[in-house]
DNA sequence: ATAAACCCTGACATCCGTGTGAGGGTCAAA
DNA sequence: TTTGACCCTCACACGGATGTCAGGGTTTAT
């Protein structure tokens, strides 16, 4: 199949998925015009890519365990649970952080709230 | 005070004072020399700024009521409470999705695990 | 043969506060 | 006066996946 195509059966842009050939995720052969040719199963390839960049992780992170969760189940490949734990304990903390905000503009609203109170009060 | 003094006292580099003045929320005087002077209460506003930007607002939203809450206390500000809001919704909603990848990634990860103890028990 | 649809590479833009470096002027103490 | 510390503006880089445009070649159906 063509980028085109692929591009379609995925929703991936066509953008995206010369980006993910550049960065070692993807590969094609070519048409003596240039033109990229897909095996069928990059359909599949395609989405678990971007499975995993849903997930926050970068190409070069998925670059390192994807040939192997395409042959094998995410389980049984090494590469993947160091990868998954250093994301999960990113994402702690950025929600500790997002929480320690949250909390601040949460006191600072309900002050000015208070104070438009009394302000109605006089 | 000048821009060195400035910085040190607030903990800014110079590099983000100037930034914060094209931005329009800090204002200099300048020497015959060019050399930007400082009022001493600048060190108050540089403070505030920082204050806001820790809090995830951009230098748009801290111009659009700086003014006000350098005069006033903050409950007094018409602008700062819509600002306020609208940023908690944006980290409301920032924490959901890191929650949910989270999620995905603790059952990823405790599947892997299970899949380890069994390969041992083999 | 021609038009429409498809594909190619290369490169700039995005977000936005901050680091950094070039190239050059100013101030203060020795 | 010289030296070192300080200041100025301008401009590129970053991060990282994606959008978009330019300029040009290919395929396919009519």
């Amino acid at each position: 199949m063509r980028i085109g195509e692929l591009s379609k059966a995925t929703g991936a842009s066509i953008r995206s998925l010369r980006y993910y050939e550049k960065k070692g995720l993807l590969t094609a052969s070519r048409l003596e015009s240039g033109y990229r040719v897909y095996n069928p199963l990059a359909v599949e390839q395609v989405r678990t890519i971007r499975l995993y960049l849903s997930l926050g992780l970068n190409t070069e992170q998925i670059a390192s365990f994807l040939h192997c969760v395409m042959k094998s189940k995410e389980a049984f490949c090494e590469e993947v649970l160091p990868v998954f734990e250093k994301k999960l304990s990113e994402i702690d903390g950025q929600i500790r952080l997002l929480s320690e905000i949250r909390s601040n503009l949460i006191d600072r609203i309900a002050s000015i709230r208070e104070e438009k109170k009394e302000e109605k009060a006089q």
